[in-house]
RNA sequence: GCGGGUGUAGCUCAGUUGGUUAGAGCAUCGGUUUGUGGUACCGAGGGUCGCGGGUUCGAGUCCCGUCACUCGCCCCA
């Protein structure tokens, strides 16, 4: 391979541009300024650990760890994985860092996720999450106050009316074992109405048969017995103190009884946002309590609970940007004002303006130009001008324009900018 | 990983039953004589028709492969 084989991008990577940019940014920044009125601070982890990391919290069965990561070897011979998702990372850092001591502790994270699935809209192979996670509450209170935040940002992001909110309980871990079993005697007696693949799930993971999308499944789960019903009373009073405390909130939400989590660690709260907007890939939120993960992953046992939200898939959800920062452009008439207009343009952008200048062309040219550009004002330099220390500034809005003093200027603009 | 669709200028697309120098709109650049824009008119540049092979006298048009995008499945954010 001499140089690239390719100048296309890797397959499911994409350059960011502008306004795309932008929307990440808006995301990200909206997100994080109000998880920290919630108490939430940023915790950065790194992009890669070691593969156990996620293959231990993650499940040997799920398909991310057998089949999605970007796993590979060192020039040491370790086995390091690009991150597919951020809890693991987090609650790595909370066990290696000793932070065990200092719960509840909140986290806000953000950075690129990478899994090696099939691309499609809004599901690439390097894409971006905001996160966050609350360690050490193992009330209802924590699941309440998550929630709360995950809708307060997306109503900051005018998103409440495209989105709408889905929960269920797991159960703690009695109510599980308990459904579980009630589950696949259930479905074990319809076993030919089930795919093939759902047949397979029925051993190591029944579940996730609740939420397929398959025709068969759907006809064999339509009168399964009901999680919700088979919670034991402990489980139950949690389910409905969270629904209750959203309710009080003014936050909307539909119970779903074929919200489901695959993994052990997982329990009672499951929740997430989805939206319509996006064809398969809906689910634009999501999270749910993981009470068991921490300690599985060889700390001390702490509660926990969070969420993640794809930015791709948020952006592509938001309303039109408004067009940032408008320029003032400067005209110098012909080259022999160039050197003066650089002069100014150099003053003004210190002044804290955002200056653009008309390189090439006639005047005609140049105003055309400063119009493309969404220019507030074109500032013109000609020989007069020039002659009388002067400029002339025309507002590009209204059509009016005064002669100025250059010295004059930057004060002048003060006060007429938006 | 599985199945369907698509792939022609920067963008959106047209391209007749395979047949001469591959088109349009928008965008870009230049011009419509002398210092004023968002209109109008004229003109120019820009494509080895995703890539590779095959069939044919001849392929953007047919066949095969491949890559990318897209929709659904799977999985999930």
């Amino acid at each position: 391979m001499p140089f690239v084989s390719s100048l296309q991008p890797v397959r499911g990577t994409h350059d960011l541009l502008f306004d795309d940019v932008r929307r990440h940014r808006l995301i990200e920044a909206t997100a994080f300024e109000i998880a920290q009125r919630y108490g939430y601070g940023e915790i950065a982890t790194p992009v890669f650990e070691f593969t156990d990391v996620f293959a231990r919290t993650l499940g040997d069965t799920s398909d991310i760890v057998t089949k999605e990561m970007y796993t590979f070897e060192t020039k040491g011979g370790e086995s390091v994985t690009l991150r597919p998702e951020g809890t693991a990372g987090v609650a790595r850092a909370f066990i290696s860092g000793g932070l065990a001591q200092q719960t509840p502790l909140k986290f806000f994270y953000r950075g690129p996720m990478f899994r090696h699935e099939r691309p499609q809209k809004g599901r690439q192979r390097q894409f971006q999450q905001i996160g966050v996670e609350l360690l050490g509450v193992a009330t209802p209170q924590a699941d309440i106050e998550v929630i709360a935040l995950a809708d307060h940002i997306l109503s900051s992001l005018a998103l409440t009316g495209t989105v709408t909110l889905e929960i269920n309980s797991l159960g703690d871990t009695e109510s599980r074992v308990a459904y579980r079993d009630v589950l696949v005697k259930y479905l074990t007696d319809r076993q030919d109405m089930l795919s093939q693949e759902s047949r397979d799930r029925l051993g190591r993971n029944p579940l996730r048969i609740l939420d397929s999308k398959d025709p068969g499944d759907k006809e064999a789960v339509k009168d399964a017995p009901l999680f919700t019903d088979h919670l034991n009373v402990t489980s139950r009073d949690f389910f409905k103190t969270v629904q209750d405390g959203l309710a009080a909130l003014g936050i909307a939400c539909k119970v779903n009884p074929a919200l489901v989590r695959g993994l052990d660690y997982y329990g009672h709260t499951a929740f997430e946002f989805t939206t319509d907007a996006l064809g398969a890939q809906g689910t634009v939120l999501a999270g749910g309590r993981y009470d068991g993960l921490i300690k599985q992953m060889g700390g001390p046992p702490t509660a926990g609970i969070g969420w993640a939200a794809g930015v791709e898939r948020l952006a592509m959800l938001l309303p039109e940007l408004e067009i940032a920062n408008r320029p003032i452009a400067v005209i110098p008439v012909s080259d022999a004002e160039a050197a003066t207009a650089n002069i100014i343009v150099s003053a003004l952008r210190h002044a804290g303006f955002t200056v653009d200048i008309a390189f090439s062309g006639n005047m005609g040219k140049r105003m055309t130009r400063a119009n493309k550009i969404k220019a507030t004002t074109a500032i013109i330099l000609g020989g007069d001008e020039v002659l009388e220390n002067a400029a002339t500034v025309r507002n590009l809005d209204a059509g009016a324009q005064d002669k100025v003093r250059q010295k004059d200027l930057v004060e002048y603009l003060r006060k007429t900018q938006p």
